[in-house]
DNA sequence: ATTATATTTCGTTAAATGGCGAAATAACGA
DNA sequence: TCGTTATTTCGCCATTTAACGAAATATAAT
């Protein structure tokens, strides 16, 4: 129940939907999901400790950047249900089609130049 | 996405998860209801209009009651496999069958003396 | 070593949420 | 009709949550 309930919170927030959508078959950085959002960077940070808390999405360290990934065949049966349910649910709408234009955009920055411009407003 | 979202924040709160439990396989009067979650009535009538407008539930009155039941084969896929994801996950967690036991003796009384203990206290 | 950069943690604030009781509404029974 | 009863609506309070900026932490580059 616990852990069930840690997945629906981490679901009822529309930016972490979102976000969870963004990565569907691919890895992001948190500067990209910055810039997708556009919301400040520890607001970001927040969000994405919620969702791994819910066992959604897995992240990786490499230098000074952070990788999300959506949570593998590995994860709980609930998890994987879960992430299923919400990208078959919502990948048609037009608020995911939008985000996944926008974020073919962010894709071609360089995620060197997308940090620098947060850090500096 | 909106109608998603209204799916998710129904299912964040723990009471509201219980209840769809306990309406598996039947309906509910919300006096019922009042009695498995032992909270006032306007807070559990809150809770089941938050379940309604999402679509989870349907419900008729009947005289001075009103039942509450599951959304049916009629309701929306995404809700469909809300409430399964949900049932599949949590009817076999300790919570649920305490609930369900629970039930079991709540099912015992008739309806016309529990929904009296709930106007005098 | 020192500086720059990416992310997280912490403290604060405004808004949303869940709880209650009182009052309103709706339906039955005398 | 009038009182009783089941549920909902409303107004209020306490708690939680999402947002931010500042400070802390960790890593890379000079």
């Amino acid at each position: 129940m616990f852990s069930f309930m840690m997945i629906t919170k981490a679901l009822s927030d529309e930016n972490r939907v979102r976000t969870l959508l963004a990565l569907n078959r691919r890895e992001l950085c948190v500067c990209q999901i910055i810039e997708l959002l556009e919301l400040a960077p520890s607001t970001v940070s927040k969000h994405m400790s919620i969702l791994a808390n819910a066992r959604l999405v897995e992240s990786r360290q490499q230098g000074r950047w952070r990788y999300y990934r959506l949570a593998g065949d590995e994860a709980p049966p609930e998890v994987r249900e879960a992430i299923e349910w919400t990208i078959r649910t919502l990948s048609k709408t037009s608020r995911i089609k939008q985000d996944a234009e926008r974020m073919n955009e962010i894709l071609k920055i360089d995620p060197e130049v997308l940090c620098k411009v947060h850090s500096k407003t």
